[in-house]
DNA sequence: GCAAAAGTGTTGTCCTTACACCCATGC
DNA sequence: GCATGGGTGTAAGGACAACACTTTTGC
């Protein structure tokens, strides 16, 4: 049933020569969509923008756009969020990569999910075209495309990734409370957690710096402030994950 | 530096119908490579074949071809793996893009790495071509294109899987001793374990079923064989890995 | 003085690690 | 009987989870 296929497939093992071989392939448009998680006012969110296709219209999309010639994947992921956001100095991971036939209404579209966690603070918008801007996570509801499935699946691998590398600073200002990282934690993962083993295990990892300051203007008694120590992050990099002999 | 690109990439925003934007797109050739891992004598092993292409003359590469038009991304990897070697009820993960402007030299590729851990015996090589076979991971020497790389890359993910899945029973018989199981753990993260501690971790999961049947033919005690409990495994699969709160 | 959140320690449980001796089999 | 690997238990240390009271500030 599948041998005349298989013939078939067996038949470019006689192209020798690198580029005639290439020159035959079939041939895809290739996009970037990039997941870039924020927080602030103790919500996740996400950065997206208004679709400007009629179809999509009124709905919700990743920043994306496709990859140009020659151009390294990852310059791709970074120069569209460059041109759609003004943002440039953020860190982005490829996550995965999305093909279905059918998932873009025009046609074949294989697209390359980026994702990234930002401090909103530190990365002001400074294009506002098509409604960019930070929208709940938990409440978006019209998406472009499969692009609710790719954010969830970026959601997941955030999950995971914070649990291994303590990532979470990149979302907060330099200065933050052990509240305020608490309340990313819990924001993230989406359960409560308790406030003393919270502050015993980032104290025992020993990546905070007290800076001697106190939080200001709040109604309650100030929590301390902290920065988070980088370079003793870069260091300690390596670690096993999960079930450990 | 850069307006003028932003400017002509937001050109294309005019473009509201979906088909004659996805027509605009550049296109590049999409391929899969499938690393594929078999255990047998101890040794991790990699499934590969000599490479067709004059300039990797006696190189050896991964099983890869082109995605078809309108294929499914995760069929054309089953596809691959079935044409090659004839296997067919492999799972396989995808794991991440490479696509490097130069990795191929006969002009830009985009290839898709997707991974699979198999038993030796279950999947018996009914095909020959280019020299296919099963290369010991550690010591296979000269890769065409940049196939070392995409393979170190599976085998840094392998590594991570195994811990928080315990996929490694798919390289094994159906039958295995814990030591074959042992075996098949040091092999992959390259590591030494302790036997009683490997033994007591493996009972408490509870994920073994003893059959009662003994080891033949070995010039020492025979040990106990078991079966994997597919069935439990896939009822507790959930886990949270790493940093846990 | 009251509301609101900060800050702090202990205990029990579980998991992980390290480690040594006897047992069954083939030769 | 000896070589080879199979099979087993325990004790110590570390990590995690559960839990309540006092302190500081703004109002």
């Amino acid at each position: 049933m599948t041998k005349n296929r298989d013939k078939e497939a067996a038949s470019h093992q006689l192209i020798q020569d690198a580029v005639p071989l290439v020159l035959s392939y079939p041939k895809v448009p290739l996009t970037v969509d990039c997941v870039i998680f924020g927080f602030e006012e103790n919500k996740l969110k996400v950065l997206l923008i208004k679709s400007d296709l009629k179809i999509f219209e009124n709905k919700l999309s990743l920043l994306g756009d496709f990859v140009r010639d020659n151009e390294e994947l990852d310059a791709a992921a970074y120069r569209i969020l460059r041109e759609r956001t003004g943002m440039t100095n953020v860190f982005l991971d490829q996550v995965r990569v999305f093909g279905k036939p059918n998932r873009h209404p025009g046609g074949r579209v294989v697209t390359i999910a980026y994702c990234s966690l930002l401090n909103i603070q530190h990365h002001s918008l400074n294009i506002h075209d098509h409604e960019l801007d930070w929208y709940n996570y938990t409440t978006i509801k019209d998406f472009a495309f499969d692009h609710r499935e790719i954010m969830e699946y970026c959601h997941d691998w955030l999950q995971k990734r914070i649990q291994e590398h303590p990532l979470g600073f990149n979302l907060l200002p330099d200065k933050f409370s052990l509240r305020e990282l608490q309340n990313l934690y819990e924001a993230i993962l989406g359960v409560k957690l308790d406030r003393r083993n919270f502050r015993k295990k980032f104290a025992s990892m020993d990546l905070l710096i007290d800076i001697n300051e106190m939080e200001q203007d709040v109604s309650h008694r100030p929590g301390k402030l902290y920065k988070f120590n980088f370079e003793k992050y870069e260091k300690n990099k390596r670690k096993w994950v999960g079930i450990d002999f």
